[in-house]
DNA sequence: CGTGCAATTGAGTTGAGTCAAGGCTAGTGG
DNA sequence: CCACTAGCCTTGACTCAACTCAATTGCACG
């Protein structure tokens, strides 16, 4: 049920056995499900429930008076989400879905239940911030320095690794349901200049990003043409496969519609 | 001792006099000094305890591998940092000082020692990373969507606000040890950019930021400029007043440079 | 009185934005 | 089963905000 969440936090060794038992236990038989481009929080919204993504994707994004936005964080299957909430502070951001989602909410209670202290639940969303903000850190470094090209393979490594650590990736290739307007509001950019760059890079070979599926050919490239050190995610670096053994996908841009499909 | 901190701690409520004390007794023998652009922290340190500033200010930066710098966030007296070293996990940035920097361990069993639970230094951890997200959440919008001027007018907003939330402005004024060069790398701009922006702010006179001195002329026109709301900052916004009663000190940018020594 | 870093200014370049027009695809409703 | 529509994607031509390179000034510190 919250698969994504408990294998993460297993996989970090935060959570006990007993502790992810209780936890499956108290949580799971409240999944609330949304469509996809449902809005579930705006500016000033308070709430006091700490959201559990267990499938989808969801993000917050800020938007300025005459209409520019920025998303500020994807949610993946596996976060958590928003600890303002923790705190029942008003929200600053809009928070909507890109896809369906499937979320749990995690009451105050649950996480006191769980053993509070440092070997309960009161770590593991310690922990979901600290990496939360590790991502932040990286995107303001993504948006302020990076190229376009670079901007676009970062996020799009960030976004792979973090979905292979909940086991959501298949060899070198994942769902990823944004559109490239979307993928312009998370690196500052416009979507046009998304299109150009997007087809510059399937023709160069290293990357297939098509109607929501994500093909990486050359892991390699992509992660050094982004600069990119899985180590912010706190996730040991399972590189993906790149293609198999000399398919040589890359020699032609022209079936990556195909492999997409 | 602590006044900064102590002081907005107090100010939202959440920490009593008596954990107030407990902190200041505990905490308060233990300052450590640093020089000016002095390195702290780099990428890849360990170590077990939270920093609380008292006076002076740092910052957090990250730097790719061929030499381009993001500042990702600065350290003001009353901040903590770096939550990550709440986890015991390594640091993937720099930290380094750009004035003189008064700094105290806070070591985790003061955290527990001034009441653990809701009430006490646990929650004040909390809020202060729920403000250090937001606020990194903003410097992505800042970064990812505006232009240059509408950056720094923001930067300069923000930190402004946080300085006077300690008590460290006055009126108008407030010292920030930064130069150009710090701000270009917190805004995702070169210096030069920076320095004909910032000429052109104060030809229009609404701030002077000059050899560390930061005069706001007419907040309400910076703020505009920046689509400035303080709200993210968890700071009740005191506005600042403008320059006292039609002194018209924004006619001529010319001495500007008597102003701020 | 150098020496070095920060600030300033000018001239020329460019990466990314803007505007505008088609094309593709999925979903809708007749 | 086929128009029709609405998003999204794609492409071209042109513009501009910000960058680069380069030189000069100014200040502070030893």
């Amino acid at each position: 049920m919250i698969a994504a969440f408990i294998r993460r936090c297993r996989q970090t060794g935060e959570l006990s056995a007993a502790g992810a038992a209780a936890l499956e236990h108290s949580i799971g038989p409240r999944m609330q499900i949304f469509g996809a481009r449902e809005e579930l929080f705006r500016p000033g919204d308070v709430q006091k429930t700490i959201y559990l993504v267990n499938a989808g994707i969801a993000c917050q994004c800020s938007v300025l008076r005459d209409g520019r936005r920025q998303i500020t964080s994807f949610l993946l299957p596996g976060d958590l989400f928003d600890v303002r909430a923790y705190l029942g502070m008003p929200f600053e951001h809009h928070v909507y879905t890109l896809s369906m989602l499937e979320t749990m909410p995690l009451v105050l209670s649950d996480v006191t239940a769980c053993g509070a202290g440092t070997s309960g639940l009161e770590e593991v969303l310690w922990r979901a911030v600290a990496l939360h903000s590790a991502i932040s850190r990286e995107w303001v470094l993504n948006v302020g320095q990076r190229s376009a090209v670079e901007r676009i393979a970062h996020l799009l490594c960030e976004l792979f690794t973090r979905l292979q650590a909940v086991g959501l990736t298949f060899d070198n290739r994942c769902l990823l349901p944004l559109t490239q307007i979307d993928v312009a509001e998370a690196v500052g950019l416009t979507p046009v200049h998304v299109n150009r760059t997007l087809m510059s890079m399937t023709r160069s070979g290293c990357v297939t990003f098509h109607r929501g599926v994500l093909v990486i050919h050359d892991w390699e490239r992509l992660a050094e043409i982004a600069g990119f050190d899985a180590r912010y995610l706190q996730i040991e670096p399972t590189k993906p496969l790149s293609d198999s053994p000399s398919q040589a996908t890359r020699r032609s841009a022209t079936h990556c519609s195909h492999e997409s499909r």
